[in-house]
DNA sequence: GCACACATACCGACTGGTTGGTATGTGACA
DNA sequence: TGTCACATACCAACCAGTCGGTATGTGTGC
């Protein structure tokens, strides 16, 4: 029976619980109780509350990383169809609780950009680093469909990020996931526009 | 000499301070030595900090919808034009410091959409409120020149919001105006391949 | 195979400062 | 003279972080 470590239970509980109420609302006694730890395992394991907020946020990186490398969006042969897989799965993870399917790092990062370098380079590594992993397969996608002039895989991979964190915004705005689903929608319909054939004025 | 009231100078302060740190993060003391005014100022105009950050974002509201109804790009006769003048007025208003063009609203309400009621509809409003203005624009734009099928104005109101909500994000994270810029970009492209003319499937 | 030295993981009472909020006072103006 | 718009003083609860201590390994020399 392998044990979870306290470090563990409270990089589990600071996900569960910053993204139900976010990072500066949340106290590390809230974060030890949620965790089932004492405070002494809490400081033990992380130097101050700032070090297990950068250090949740690598743990986000690691476990959706773990998880975006092992979906099946990866199989299609066509580097097109790979991307609307792509797409076709982020919307498939908007389900149940608001705080199940919205970000960590990107709510995180609203609150601490100023305050904590730490923290804003931990989401930063983890936004980017994601966008980073879509841009091979969009590259591929401009190289054999073409794509309209200054649209590089770079910034368009970088935006499929920007519609999703505002489509969490608007649905935690609205009290349900219906924004989210559409701001998705969006996204995969200016896909479709800019990779559609017989577009004018770019070649392959 | 109009004399600035104290409930206005809070208002003002927690709009700054807000941006730049968060709601949770930020402390009555603080805003009060912001705006300078007293405690006992703050609780003679608001019956507590909850109360103080829904009456912020409906002051954004205001502020910000007297901005956008006078703004220029109302001006143009053609329906689409005044949606890229929107598109356009809002690239302009991305400059200087990241705290002073990111939304207010959208950054309160990712940490107070499930601990704070009044907070988050005063947020809702403030948002979906100011999509609401752009979807008689877009609804004549999509009567004039057509839609692909199962666009519709508001919808598009809204993801336009979303597209910017998440650019405040990356641009956060990323620490510089950049990605809100690209964001933008990418929303523009977006209504222009939707209104391009010759493209297939649909009628006006 | 066992004693010894040391390391890691954790416990929980405690502290000094901060928090949102209250109670009471005061000057200006109607 | 009353009431509105603030100011001052204060409080109990809570905050992040500390500290002395314990329990359980783990490698090493004999």
């Amino acid at each position: 029976m392998a044990r979870i470590s306290a470090r563990e239970k409270l990089l589990d509980a600071a996900r569960d619980v910053v993204r139900a109420q976010g990072f500066s609302a949340t106290s590390v006694d809230e974060l030890c109780a949620a965790a089932g730890v004492t405070k002494g395992a809490f400081f033990h394991h992380f130097a101050s509350k700032e070090a297990l907020g950068a250090a949740a946020a690598d743990h986000w990186s690691e476990t959706t990383g773990a998880l975006f490398a092992s979906a099946p969006y990866h199989a299609p042969s066509d580097p097109l169809e790979r991307v609307f897989a792509y797409i076709d799965f982020r919307a498939g993870l908007i389900a149940g609780d608001l705080a199940e399917f919205t970000c960590l790092v990107g709510t995180m990062v609203q609150e601490a950009y100023r305050t904590s370098d730490a923290i804003r380079t931990a989401c930063a590594n983890s936004i980017f680093g994601h966008a980073k992993t879509l841009e091979a397969d969009i590259a591929a996608a401009i190289e054999l469909y073409g794509a309209p002039a200054g649209v590089t895989a770079e910034s368009l991979a970088r935006f499929t990020q920007s519609a999703l964190q505002g489509g969490f915004i608007l649905a935690k705005a609205a009290g349900n996931d219906a924004p989210a689903r559409e701001a998705v929608a969006h996204l995969r319909r200016y896909f479709e526009l800019i990779f559609q054939p017989g577009r004018k004025g770019d070649a392959p």
